[in-house]
DNA sequence: TACGTTACGGTTGAG
DNA sequence: AGCTCAACCGTAACG
């Protein structure tokens, strides 16, 4: 990590700011980098102020023009089984039909039959490990060797957040540096859903991207050029949002006595309503406080300063019930 | 100087 | 309960 400096509060870049290795920034500073851009600032300044390595801002932005959405996609977790109870019965039922049958044949037949996609169909081995192993031990399958089977459960991550919301948050805040809140209240925002759909066939991945499109979502103004093509000023992120730059307003966070303030409030992102008196706090690091304001919004619960449309349009969706899923969190969590 | 890319060391969570 | 492993993370460095 070369210069870093491990704290018990994280480690700090070459930049100054304070990261957790091997965990996402939090929401609140994903945004922020997404709103500087739109407004003409550079990828470089906008690295600078934030702190940010200017590979983690160009990744957050590419992701952000690709999908829309400037979540981090979902950690940890394994790849959906194709070998589906489903599926397992389908097999068993065409060797039952044809014991001659071959993997490839019923693989073929899996495919045509409609059983499963270019995308989740067994291999050859897996169907050869299936007729091996599992054949014969289906006893509960039906007549024609198909269980029920709900599909939704393909998803291993139903919620992107399932596992902080699934957990206490005790065991949470044991398991998570103090600077890092449970990641499903980043910045006070819910954060259920959004790019972290974790390991999606690439149909439903797919999808789910064409949803999250940025002409679903239209990041900028039509009237704006889009920065990944042109980079409109070479101004400094000072030099536009003003010297002394209040950016704990700017990013959505917002002090706890300040209105809720979004994207579309911050046409004059400049405020010193709330400005560090005293200079030395202009040099605060920028991201431990967001760190910190992150937990405490977790443990407020309950704010929504960072709640854009860069956050949620685009992005809700909805369970079976279309009841919001970031609500269905909150079900779990309140 | 700006920035896209990638190796690296790390975390996560379903199986 | 603990392990595995493949996904993800941001940083640092390279070009």
């Amino acid at each position: 990590m070369g210069d870093t400096q491990i704290s018990q509060y994280g480690e700090v870049n070459q930049l100054g700011g304070v990261f957790v290795n091997g965990r996402p920034l939090p929401n609140a500073v994903r945004l922020r980098i997404v709103e500087l851009a739109q407004l003409g600032i550079r990828p470089c300044d906008i690295s600078r102020q934030l702190r940010v390595s200017h590979g983690c801002v160009s990744k957050i932005l590419a992701r952000y023009h690709e999908t829309g959405s400037i979540l981090p996609g979902a950690i940890g977790g394994s790849k959906p089984r194709v070998t589906t109870p489903k599926v397992v019965g389908y097999i068993k039922d065409l060797k039952s039909k044809d014991p001659g049958i071959f993997a490839w044949e019923i693989r073929d037949r899996l495919l045509a039959d409609g059983v499963c996609d270019k995308y989740n169909v067994p291999s050859v081995s897996s169907i050869s490990r299936i007729l091996r192993n599992k054949i014969g031990t289906m006893a509960h399958l039906t007549g024609n060797g198909v269980v029920h089977y709900d599909k939704h459960n393909h998803h291993h991550h139903p919620i992107t957040t399932s596992g902080a919301a699934n957990q206490t948050s005790s065991s949470v805040t044991a398991l998570y540096n103090p600077l890092y809140p449970p990641y499903s209240t980043y910045g006070g925002v819910s954060v259920g859903v959004g790019v972290g759909i974790h390991h999606q066939s690439p149909i439903a991945a797919t999808s789910i991207g064409h949803h999250m499109s940025p002409r679903n979502n239209p990041p900028l103004s039509p009237n704006r050029p889009s920065p990944a093509i042109s980079w409109p000023s070479s101004h400094s992120v000072t030099d536009i949002l003003g010297v002394g730059l209040n950016i704990n307003v700017g990013l959505g966070f917002r002090p706890p006595q300040a209105p809720p303030m979004t994207i579309a409030t911050q046409s004059t992102p400049v405020c010193a309503s709330s400005e560090p008196s005293a200079s030395h706090n202009y040099n605060y690091n920028y991201n431990y406080y967001m760190y910190l304001q992150s937990c405490n919004s977790a443990a407020a619960g309950h704010q929504h300063g960072s709640s854009s449309s860069l956050m949620n349009s685009g992005h809700m969706m909805t369970n079976g019930s279309g009841q919001s899923i970031v609500n269905s969190v909150h079900g779990i969590t309140a």
